[in-house]
DNA sequence: TTGTACGCGTTATCAG
DNA sequence: CTGATAACGCGTACAA
């Protein structure tokens, strides 16, 4: 077995609560005795026992994140917010990913109790049902990005109907009216919510103009048959509801022979990377999404440590408008 | 409080330890006791403490990662597969990330002690003496891509060293033999192994060639940099260290007209998602990181559970050639 | 089959 | 200032 805190206690000729105390740093210990304790703690290579502290304790310093998947650019910037504003604060970060069915989630959340003091929950399952289920009330929660919540949790999450008006608003006012829009998942609750967006905008900014919907899935693929139709119904512009549909467009309209945006504008949303790097550069929706996962972490531990009068937040972040070739006043001819 | 395994026993009208058995699935336990034990712990949304049960258990089904940083596809892919691979046996995932000191490492370190099973461990500081001062001897550990160990624990890393050989051999065999190489950071591990295995393969494929080295430090900036210089040197071709300095020297060979690869080549490492959506698209070489992840944890599950005869292993895993138009036969005038 | 009692490693409480 | 000792929540010998 790993030493323990009897064996420093034993080896230092002094009982275990001393150690602990010299250890922790408590101010009633003899100076002479606790450099003793140090020093044999040290030598003994001490580490003491995460576990068992925290069962007395009733702290873990640990936050945990329970997230559907972690592919991607969108998890990792995500988990990058979390762990930078977590360090900051002296907290660990127990990951989980659950990619299936509710129940799935249920154990990775279950399986977390009693190694976090609080949770930071980001699943489609997490409707209302759910947490009264699987959630134990004295867990401190936060809901990323799934739902707004009942007032019961703290949540976070993008405004991606926000988002998705602000890009309508732009393309119109560019001179665009027929503007096309390419969906995501229809589980999906962040592309319903850019759906709606775009709908509703299109209803205030392009009266008269019927709504034209791909079909689509966030892939590249989908992008490219979407994109494929657009060339037969010529709209002009196409709104993808995330930048990797907006590349497989691109790749069919210029597969077509039409110049974007001269010939047909094309946005997207996410910012990605590669936006910027296309030919022409994307204009799209950036998500800061490393702010989120530390605006979600502050929540979270303003929930494990509550302030005098405290009350939930449901915060909503903006995305921001990056205008770039592929939507700029192309039909000047 | 939370509900304990005594509020259960209380309300069913039994001892702990039948709560326990019913709900560990023991078979010494009677059909109607456990059903009515098992009733009673939903109706109350009993749920364990993991905390509690790992002490004594003295199993966590946590596997500990610890990373010198979360920023970027590498890490993110890196966890994904890690992640993957512990879902599969059924073990969660406690992240750790130290830009820092050694010190700063060896805390976060100790904070995983009997919070996890075992250890993935990916750190610069990661050396003989670092492991013997803050590793506890039982606890078994993978280190990932940082240093090939002592044999005293396992340990797997990306072939860096092979990969530039390989990609110096591609270059020559296009006919290609004044090879200038863009560098990483000079501490770093992985830079250094590029580097050295560009060296070693200009020496066998284009000997009487002098190597050119041109210092960078992973970033775009750094590659336009280098990009720049080669413009006034012209190198037949340009060998980055990593694609987003590929990227950079790409642009300053645009900005100089230069056509690539007709005037010069240029290949780069790493095969992020844009590399093949440059213009031309770039030739790299492709790291299967999250089946790096994946092997890591199978190599710290068997460490954690040996079977008969056990002993460490040290893998390295070989990186492959994705051939694109950047580097193909551009000299063919 | 069931209950009692102990131990996991640590911190907190109370005497001394 | 120090040392017993009781918790924390759980699993499991052992006895009944």
């Amino acid at each position: 077995m790993s030493v323990t805190i009897k064996d420093v206690a034993k080896a230092a000729g002094v009982s275990v609560a001393s150690v602990s105390r010299a250890l922790n740093g408590h101010d009633n210990v003899t100076p002479a005795t606790r450099e003793r304790i140090m020093a044999i703690a040290a030598e003994l290579r001490y580490m003491p026992n995460g576990a068992a502290r925290s069962l007395i304790t009733r702290r873990t310093q640990t936050v945990g994140a329970l997230l559907p998947d972690l592919h991607g650019a969108f998890f990792s910037e995500l988990i990058r917010g979390i762990d930078l504003a977590a360090r900051q604060r002296g907290l660990h970060l127990l990951v989980s990913s659950s990619h299936g069915s509710p129940d799935e989630t249920g154990a990775a959340l279950r399986a977390m109790l009693g190694r976090v003091d609080g949770l930071l929950l980001m699943s489609p399952h997490a409707d209302d049902d759910f947490l009264a289920t699987h959630l134990p009330p004295a867990l401190p929660t936060v809901l990323v990005n799934t739902w707004l919540g009942n007032g019961q949790h703290s949540s976070i999450s993008v405004d991606n109907h926000g988002g998705a008006v602000t890009m309508v608003e732009h393309l119109a006012g560019q001179g665009y009216t027929r503007i096309a829009f390419i969906g995501g998942p229809a589980h999906n609750y962040e592309a319903r919510e850019r759906l709606r967006g775009y709908r509703e905008a299109m209803a205030r900014c392009c009266p008269g103009v019927e709504p034209l919907i791909y079909a689509g899935d966030f892939t590249e693929e989908a992008g490219h048959a979407a994109g494929c139709l657009a060339v037969a119904q010529r709209p002009q512009a196409v709104f993808a509801a995330n930048d990797m549909m907006a590349i497989g467009c691109l790749a069919a309209l210029h597969e077509a022979g039409l110049r974007v945006p001269h010939d047909m504008a094309l946005a997207g949303f996410d910012d990605i990377p590669m936006a910027r790097y296309l030919t022409p550069p994307l204009t799209t929706m950036r998500i800061p999404i490393a702010q989120i996962g530390e605006q979600a972490l502050q929540d979270l531990v303003l929930a494990i440590d509550p302030p005098e009068h405290f009350a939930t937040s449901a915060r909503t972040t903006p995305t921001e408008l990056v205008v770039r070739a592929s939507s700029e006043a192309g039909r000047a001819d």
